[in-house]
DNA sequence: TGTACATCAGTGAACGCGCGTTCACTGATGTAC
DNA sequence: TGTACATCAGTGAACGCGCGTTCACTGATGTAC
């Protein structure tokens, strides 16, 4: 279990993981590229059958993987905010969205894509989305008590949303350069 | 050339045509189908050779309706306009926008993303996507002119544009409810 | 009006490709004795 | 400490699939005479 010399044809020793650290590898070298099983198994150095081994299907090994991009996702945001003041931490927050969608294009297209995603395991990926959507709520719930915004909290809140959304996507897409991202997400914090 | 019975074998009469409508039908029925030339050509009711005399490849074909629907995507937005004020065309044009968005889903993934419409004919998409641009800064421009809009006319325009095409995004991905968007619009028109 | 002919939009077989998945197998490992 | 054995993570051949593209062909059409 120990020996995880890649000269071992059998027993590679924690091949599961390797798979998954492939495809990430894999996904963000090339974005927009569907990578496929037998794909991943040759860039993990091991037959196109043995990933069989570690997950039932294709959609399975995507689904884990969503749901551990959308965390990270997550945990970025939370850890983005410095608690001074809601407004500063609404613009980092939303910052920290767009870095995080131009530093990992394709994760970004499949953990906001339920047509990628799609998966039993699903629930896992659903859980991180709550929280995401929990931590938003709370922003705008402190930015109106700060009085930094007005109007209908979940309104405001889904109009910042789509604003972030829509900076990354068109950002993503090539259609907005990144530098132009910042001073928009303060213009919509008025 | 009149004959445009279906039973004729040879000469069909309209396929170009008739494969770009099948194109549009299929990829409308079905979201997030990504077309073969095959399927396009079952369809049409036509061999899978057939469509190589009218089409030198598929990106071609693609490219070509892609610049087709983007020219419909901004035609609508132009009809949108009633003329009544900045205010109401911006919320006009930002509900077309997302309209078509929900009417064409898939249409609308492919005008925006230059990985699925690329081709030496990207022209034609690059000139309407233009006149889009152009349709959006003079709506800001006005809207500043009758004070309705303050801040960098860029930053507004950007902001607005990311605003709605995120709204869009989000619920075309099943994030977003389609009528929760048409007050975040007024919210973001303050 | 009828016939020979060029055109060229169709056909269907074939090419090579990569895919997801299944299957009987093999052989390295750890464990019980 | 050494040996028999069960386990199970690997292998590689095979399945059937659909794809884009090429090719020599066929036959309906319109035109020149």
């Amino acid at each position: 279990m120990l020996a995880m010399s890649t000269s071992d044809r059998y027993h590679h020793g924690d091949l599961r993981n390797a798979l998954l650290t492939a495809a990430e590898r894999m996904i963000d070298a090339d974005v927009r590229r569907r990578f496929s099983l037998r794909e991943l198994a040759r860039e993990a150095g091991v037959s196109h059958a043995a990933p069989y081994k570690h997950f039932p299907d294709r959609a399975q090994l995507v689904a884990e993987l969503a749901a551990r991009w959308m965390t990270d996702f997550v945990d970025v945001q939370e850890a983005a905010m410095t608690g001074s003041g809601a407004r500063a931490d609404l613009l980092a927050v939303g910052s920290a969205y767009v870095d995080w969608a131009v530093e990992h294009p394709s994760r970004f297209t499949v953990i906001f894509d339920p047509a990628l995603n799609q998966g039993p395991g699903e629930d896992a990926l659903g859980a991180q989305a709550a929280r995401h959507g929990a931590l938003l709520s709370d922003l705008v719930r402190r930015a109106r008590a700060e009085g930094v915004l007005d109007g209908a909290a979940d309104v405001v809140a889904g109009r910042l949303w789509a604003t972030v959304h829509g900076a990354a996507a068109l950002v993503l897409l090539g259609h907005l350069s990144r530098d132009r991202v910042r001073p928009m997400l303060e213009d919509a914090l008025g």
